[in-house]
DNA sequence: GTCAACCAACCAAACGGTAGGTAGAATTAT
DNA sequence: ATAATTCTACCTACCGTTTGGTTGGTTGAC
């Protein structure tokens, strides 16, 4: 695998310009849109001349898949770590929402560029690619959903219907957050937690409220 | 007022042709993106010439601005009928939820670009009126869940929070719904508001009443 | 003979991408 | 030790194409 291109490797082999490039690259997609943004405002971004800008990448497609997979790569992994934990499944489901919330509001650029710029017809030939790594999150959610409606932890309601809103709710963020803002990740998660967990949550199974810290 | 460009007019003095174009146009920055929609591919679909089109409208910009505008408007306006119904708050949410639904499931082209495209950069001078419109919808919403949460309807949880939750849910059907898939737009309100009013609805009010009820 | 509805031809600007080159550091050959 | 070579990280200059938009008409119905 390669060195992940958005956390500061420790290969020094990697390059910086390269880091600076994707992370260039992100904020100026999400602020202006991925066509809107030309090769010439990353280049004047970062100092350089637009024609070496093409030895780090072979062409503007490639520059915006790679920046939608490590989004989507960052979900997965943590949702793989989640789903393998030995927990009930309204915690892993828990898990599940705060670490997405955190991922978001962690990597604004990069999400909001992964979730409104990487259309089939932006991503081009790599769009299946992307497809599959989506669907393999969306897979995890509804086992998730799935286990908890079979053992009667959750109300039994179309899987696919609460997977939507499920990803719906949390991908939103993107819209309203305001990085600077006074709303942490963990509040967020935590108000979410109480509505989505409490809708879903089979009635009198005995414990009332689900604001928090109960069995695990 | 002018006559509304997507619903057929029984006015006679407004053309066909500017109605076909809004209808084409609204379907092709869906499938493609406002940036990749040349005004030659609208001229196409149309079979007209380019410059014909500009004898309906002055700018690429105003195009894309008069479909978002339309698509907030109706929202807007099935908003405020329920909002003045003599209604307790949790029906009035139920209302909002299966309307706007249903609005975004019969016109899917129109919210895909309203809720995709319709950015800052996109939509230029005119994002002011977007916004505007925009944030009354928002006020409405937030209204109803605070006169809720007020009569204690509704659990006392941060009122923005839940309205985003609300709103990433239902815009969110752009993104999966299938047109001529099986899910009717009642059968997905219908789920959500199990969901949704489930985990709004504050315990112990009447319906499967847990002993244990308690309150924050 | 007016006017709504359309058209062919054109334009300047901007676009993604390429060709071909260069300074200097690093590596290898002698 | 030094000369020859290769490689990294850029550069200037340009190309073919496409873009939104304009100009100056034409056509057919009333």
């Amino acid at each position: 695998m390669e060195p992940h291109l958005f956390s500061p490797s420790d290969n020094p082999s990697d390059n910086v310009t390269k880091r600076e490039l994707y992370r260039v690259a992100a904020r100026l997609f999400k602020q202006k849109g991925y066509r809107a943004t030309s090769m010439q405002d990353i280049a004047n971004a970062l100092g350089i001349q637009k024609a070496s800008i093409y030895y780090y990448i072979r062409t503007k497609q490639d520059l915006l898949t790679a920046i939608g997979r490590a989004a989507m790569e960052m979900l997965l992994a943590e949702g793989e770590r989640i789903a393998a934990e030995p927990l009930p499944p309204e915690e892993k489901l828990r898990e599940i929402l705060r670490s997405h919330v955190r991922l978001i509001c962690e990597n604004l650029d990069l999400f909001t560029v992964s979730l409104r710029e990487l259309t089939p017809v932006n991503a081009g030939d790599h769009w299946g690619e992307v497809v599959a790594l989506r669907d393999r999150y969306e897979a995890l959610l509804r086992g998730i959903l799935r286990e908890g409606m079979e053992t009667g932890a959750f109300r039994r309601l179309d899987e696919k219907l609460v997977g939507f809103a499920f990803l719906g709710m949390v991908n939103w963020i993107i819209r309203w957050v305001d990085p600077a803002g006074e709303r942490s990740p963990e509040e967020i998660a935590s108000v979410w937690e109480d509505l989505f967990l409490g809708g879903l949550k089979a009635e009198g199974d005995g414990a009332a409220a689900p604001s928090s810290a109960h069995h695990r």
